[in-house]
DNA sequence: TGTACATCAGTGAACGCGCGTTCACTGATGTAC
DNA sequence: TGTACATCAGTGAACGCGCGTTCACTGATGTAC
């Protein structure tokens, strides 16, 4: 028998799988309902508030939720080649597959950035934060690129994540076009990351 | 006397700018609602109906307006320095000042583009696609990068396009931050740019 | 130019619906003795 | 272990409100003769 505490625990995941499948369906989480969600996942709406004063507090747990996901992406990431020769092109490739199998988080990501409440954006922008800190420090175990000065390791892993996070719309509306279509688009990816590497291979700070 | 289309051609303005006015305030366009437009164009929320459908054309036709003031911002580009060596940083400064200018567009722009409906994400490509067209041509004429073949500038004027454009949102947050912030904000905007520059000087299309 | 009729942008009442939020409740789980 | 009471996640009725949409209307502008 589970506990009291387990029990809601559950129902609070449960109320924040049903935001993300509302809008993963193809809404906007500025336009979803807290009434809608408790109706997706069960629950009569006056239940939504044992678990949230309102709506963006509960987009908050999800960005928490997003962050679970972007970690494991990361691990992944480094796992495939341990940032070797192909760190671009596998990273890339690393980033496409999370997209698709976690549809729903990346909308919400892609949306809320741009879209959300302020608080939201903000909450946001520092899980894109927390990526650039690590490829910022990954950066400067990179032979020709470790003597450049921090602050423009810093700009350059910016450039990078911004590059990556800011196809992530185009990877989901492409992810029901034909696999041509997609390869087209994955290779015109990792051009572009490898004229940034460069970039930053040529690159004096001064 | 204004004619009868006339009039019905600067109410059908009010009701976009209404719109835009709206998102300006903090709103996100997906939750805009018909009845509000309506109203804070001084009419009756049926007259919509003698002009658009639904919010959803409305849209199309603020991604129009935005078109115009896009390409405005184009002209004004090249006119200040005509793509001589300061091309990068005096666009930079364009477009930062075109963002502040108009709040409203840029902030419209940034919601639709990822959490828009399908057919107004689309709108917005195509208006995007058509800067990454011209920046494409333009760079055929830059000694240094004039061997590269059609599909490399093309790849590397998306490159451009988006790393402006996806700042769009950070320069609209900053807007109400100190002068010093944004001036660091807009150099390091600069130093990416130089970068993918760079990037692209060594590059060898193969 | 003047008259008679057509057009149509904007109106105002009305509809049924889903919204966020309140409140008193129920009944299973947890706690004290 | 058993009993008596406290806690609290989830319920269900009710509220007032703004929503999108319908419909018949009005009265200024436009058109035909």
């Amino acid at each position: 028998m589970l506990s009291r505490e387990e029990k809601k625990s559950l129902t609070r995941q449960s109320l924040i799988d049903a935001a993300l499948s509302i809008v993963g369906a193809g809404s906007n989480f500025a336009s979803v309902s807290l009434r809608e969600v408790a109706k997706n996942a069960g629950l009569v709406p006056t239940s939504f508030y044992r678990h949230f004063t309102d709506m963006e507090e509960l987009g908050l747990n999800v960005v928490d939720d997003l962050g679970l996901v972007l970690r494991k992406m990361m691990r992944a990431a480094r796992q495939k080649d341990g940032y070797k020769k192909g760190l671009l092109h596998s990273s890339i490739e690393v980033y496409v597959d999370f997209v698709c199998q976690h549809k729903s988080h990346f909308y919400f990501m892609s949306q809320c950035r741009t879209g959300g409440t302020p608080v939201l954006r903000q909450a946001i922008r520092n899980e894109l934060k927390y990526f650039e800190n690590e490829l910022s420090s990954d950066i400067r175990s990179v032979p020709f690129l470790s003597e450049m000065s921090s602050q423009d390791r810093e700009m350059m892993s910016q450039l990078i994540v911004s590059t990556v996070f800011d196809a992530t719309i185009d990877i989901l509306d492409l992810s029901d076009s034909s696999a041509n279509y997609q390869n087209e688009f994955i290779e015109s990816m990792k051009k572009k990351l490898r004229m940034i590497w460069l970039g930053g291979s040529v690159w004096r700070s001064k």
